[in-house]
DNA sequence: TCTGACACCTA
DNA sequence: CTAGGTGTCAG
């Protein structure tokens, strides 16, 4: 109850107030939006309104409750879909503009993680990251008045274990703490064509972050899930405590399902055991949480802001992995479906992830290519894929920071789960930063088109492609132009610094850490700032990426 | 730890 | 009605 409609409500609400409360108003780092309308370039018109977007998390008091509690996610073979779902509530964009909106999901920070006594506690390094796959919005490209008009709902994005994923859902690690991010890519016209830049917004929430788990470890986590998810009303007992345990006790046969009953019953006893003494059979969710959840969430919570930061990250990846995978379908294979299946395309390893930030505006990289291939997939589902390798966009990123919940612009930077991880990422791995590349001219369409189903259809298939890039491919997509996704790294630290987003051969290249780019560098951690959002220009032209931590304003470069 | 089947529920 | 999202449990 509370949940749903309050938060929608709240949402409303709050996205505004949030947003710029939010940020601060948060305990984290906010910064926020302020920053974020600043820099805008002035130089161009699109740029500047891309910076002057604002995105508020829906349904925050629910997300936070999770954060609070230290977020779970289910991860499946067949793909599963985030509770608390990505909401967010945009503002401030061109009502005419075309935009695509998407988000990805990176590392937090590298350790694996086991809950132990109740807690969430590091146990290890974590696993190479994955190809970071994108998830874009179904109804991208639509104007700024289509985005502004109504919530913005990730919901169908689903979480999968399955390394071989066929689906085009995102690919997670068990037991590693991760980190949605929204990305907002212009896709104009005007800037379709190379010379144009394309500008690019990456807002980050950090009360969406979560550790990835088969099961839920904490059992807050499964009450918060059952009381407030539609789909699992079966499990609530009633809202009333008491009758959620009358049921239980009582009830069991007819009315309820034995098999609520039973689980409860079980659960309680089990897991419980003890501790349920209370109530938490009902359904209460207060019970259990006394105890579980008190540390975890604590720790969760911290660290989103300084996890990531403190997270030292640790060294770096392997450098290899490349992941670029093809797909192989799984058995399952049946059941892509439609939509699903298309839109995603991996990012092999690739990733690089440099960013570029303005300072070193703009990079051109050698384009490597998208992979995407436009195919046909019909409307626009959200698609998923990944940033193949290849590309990269040109693009310039400023990077504010913005507060917490989002926003900004400069953002790679700002979120880096892995702050150094990143940069080694870039190395080898991985993880890719979101890209966004745009090939010149189709460069938005492009970009938007790739991301629809049908491009991103194509795109998925690239990845089996992919492994490697294509070139023709490429070449294509340089008509189309994708954004990837990288997740990973990019962002903290260097942010600050600017990676260079490389592409991925270069990326590959690249040096982990560091270096590159920009000018500044900035501490890994500095991303404490962390600075939710960020916003990019791409250039496109060639691929050139950019990432202008800064946010100073971007301009792109024009 | 993870997977698949299951009953229950939403849409 | 069907399709599909839930957590649970057995394995």
């Amino acid at each position: 109850m509370l949940q749903e409609k309050a938060s929608a409500v709240i949402d409303d609400h709050v996205t505004r107030s949030q947003a710029r409360e939010g940020t601060q108003s948060v305990p984290n780092p906010s910064h926020l939006a302020v920053a974020v309308t600043s820099n805008i370039p002035s130089g161009n018109e699109a740029d500047q309104n891309i910076e002057n977007i604002k995105v508020v998390l829906h349904e925050r008091e629910l997300w936070k409750k999770f954060h609070e509690a230290g977020t779970e996610m289910i991860i499946t073979k067949a793909g599963r879909r985030m509770f608390p779902s990505y909401k967010v509530k945009v503002t401030g964009m061109n009502p005419k503009t075309k935009y695509i909106l998407l988000t990805d999901i990176v590392p937090a920070d590298d350790h694996r993680y086991k809950f132990c006594d109740n807690k969430w506690m590091v146990a290890g390094k974590a696993e190479p990251a994955m190809p970071g796959r994108l998830y874009v919005h179904p109804d991208s490209p639509a104007t700024g008045s289509h985005w502004m008009r109504q919530l913005v709902s990730f919901q169908k994005l689903k979480l999968t274990n399955n390394h071989l994923d066929p689906f085009g859902h995102i690919i997670l690690n068990s037991m590693h703490k991760y980190q949605p991010r929204l990305h907002i890519v212009k896709a104009d016209e005007n800037n379709a064509f190379g010379s144009k830049n394309t500008a690019y917004c990456t807002h980050v929430f950090h009360e969406t972050a979560f550790i990835s788990v088969t099961s839920y470890q904490n059992h807050k986590i499964t009450q918060l899930k059952i009381e407030n998810n539609p789909f699992a009303k079966g499990f609530r007992g009633s809202e009333e405590g008491d009758l959620r345990v009358s049921r239980l006790q009582g009830k069991d046969y007819p009315v309820i399902s034995k098999n609520m009953v039973r689980q409860r019953l079980i659960s309680s006893h089990g897991h419980l055991a003890g501790k349920l003494g209370t109530g938490v059979l009902t359904g209460q969710p207060q019970v259990l949480s006394s105890y579980q959840y008190t540390d975890p969430g604590a720790h969760f919570s911290n660290s989103d802001p300084q996890d990531l930061l403190s997270s030292s990250f640790p060294q770096s990846r392997d450098p290899g992995l490349l992941y670029h995978r093809f797909k192989h379908r799984a058995d399952n294979a049946r059941h892509l479906e439609l939509g699903c299946k298309r839109p995603y395309l991996e990012t092999p390893a690739a990733v690089s992830e440099e960013h570029y930030f303005r300072s070193a505006p703009s990079y051109e990289s050698p384009l490597l290519s998208h992979p995407y291939c436009p195919d046909a997939m019909s409307s626009r589902e959200a698609c998923m894929y990944g940033g193949t390798e290849a590309e990269a966009g040109s693009g310039t990123v400023e990077v504010e920071e913005l507060s917490s919940p989002s926003l900004n612009c400069n953002m790679w930077a700002s979120m880096q789960p892995y702050p150094r991880y990143s940069v080694q990422t870039v190395e080898g791995v991985a993880y890719q930063p979101f890209a966004a590349h745009f090939a010149n001219a189709a460069t938005v369409a492009s970009v938007v088109s790739p991301h629809c189903p049908a491009a991103v259809a194509m795109a998925a298939r690239p990845q089996a492609d992919l492994g490697v890039y294509n070139p023709a491919a490429a070449a294509a997509a340089a008509q189309r132009a994708l954004p990837v996704a990288h997740s990973s790294s990019s962002t903290s630290s260097s942010s600050s610094s600017p990676t260079v987003p490389g592409l991925r051969e270069r990326s590959s290249h690249q040096s982990p850490y560091p270096r590159k780019s920009g000018s500044p560098l900035r501490p890994p951690r500095d991303f404490s700032v962390y600075p939710p959002q960020s916003c990019m220009s791409i250039r496109d032209a060639s691929y050139q990426y950019q990432m202008g931590l800064s946010s100073t304003g971007t301009h792109w470069g024009d």
